[in-house]
DNA sequence: GTTATCGGACCTTCAAACTG
DNA sequence: AGTTTGAAGGTCCGATAACA
């Protein structure tokens, strides 16, 4: 089952998505409210073999539609795969089972640095060594990826965004403020394609953070729902319905990023 | 070419088990 | 009381099937 929806309306604008539509870039990523964890180099700059990833973002709650067909969601209601489809009215949180108690769950093995002989491995030296770049570590999608970033996010980047020769200032009014790596530097959709990722995690992206030495900051329109709320953190971007410039601009489509965790809601 | 389906990897939540 | 553990329950990636 390829996810051709992925790509189309399921939009969920996977990493070979060219994000054929304008909803598709702005929705995915910042939808969940979550920034995008970036590399700040592209894929064939990078340490081949252990391209890190941080973790996924999920809603809390994905909508009955989205969950139904197991796709994103995101927090605002109608959610905009919903809009998309234009099924907003049937956009309702998905009911959650209660979790059960009373069940009883055996002693515990510690793991604190400390006696995790034997019992988990992976999951220890990962900070470290991990973060030690290092060519012998197992191709990443093969086993545990590594759990840490060697990256830091770098604030204010989204490589989400649509690549910069859709984005017309002065057509649409709007300002680019990251620009598509050059030709030369750009990924060579040789085989593999864009999502020649192993782990079949997000490929690192193919822009660059570019100071915007012209006009004023950029007003980007906000989509609109018919409730007229306002999907926080979205933006959308004018740009052709077909994009197919750049060979394959991967729009990249999912939501990484190592974010602070968002004070876990709920108190103990 | 598109959209629909869905297996399963990944993530979050939170009660039980543990500790001071 | 607080912290840690770890599994239940959840989201959604990405492969495939079906269709136009
Ligand atoms: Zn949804
Ligand atoms: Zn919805």
């Amino acid at each position: 089952m390829a996810s051709p929806d992925d790509k189309s309306l399921d939009g969920d604008d996977p990493p070979d998505s060219p994000s054929s539509n304008a909803l598709e870039p702005a929705m995915t990523m910042q939808s969940v409210g979550y920034s995008m964890h970036m590399y700040p180099f592209p894929s064939h700059m990078l340490p081949q073999q252990q391209l890190p990833r941080s973790k996924r973002r999920q809603v809390k709650n994905a909508c009955t539609n989205c969950q139904k067909a197991c796709k994103k969601c995101d927090d605002a209601r109608p959610c905009l795969r919903c809009v998309k489809y234009g099924v907003s009215e049937e956009c309702i949180d998905s009911q959650r089972k209660e979790r059960k108690k009373g069940v009883k769950r055996g002693p515990y093995k510690k793991r604190d640095g400390k006696d995790r002989a034997g019992s988990s491995v992976d999951q220890a030296d990962v900070t470290s060594q991990d973060l030690a770049v290092s060519n012998s570590g197992p191709p990443p999608g093969s086993g545990s990826p590594p759990l840490v970033a060697p990256f830091m996010p770098i604030p204010g980047y989204f490589a989400q965004y649509p690549p910069a020769h859709l984005m017309k200032p002065m057509e649409n009014g709007l300002y680019p403020q990251y620009l598509p790596v050059s030709q030369h530097m750009q990924l060579s959709s040789h085989g593999g394609g864009p999502e020649a990722e192993p782990g079949g995690y997000p490929p690192p992206h193919q822009y660059y953070p570019a100071f915007v030495p012209f006009g004023p900051p950029p007003v980007y329109p906000f989509i609109s729902r018919h409730d007229g709320q306002v999907p926080q953190n979205y933006m959308i971007f004018p740009m052709h319905p077909k994009v197919g410039g750049l060979n394959d601009l991967t729009s990249e489509g999912q939501g990484w990023d190592e974010e602070a965790e968002e004070g876990s809601d709920k108190a103990s």
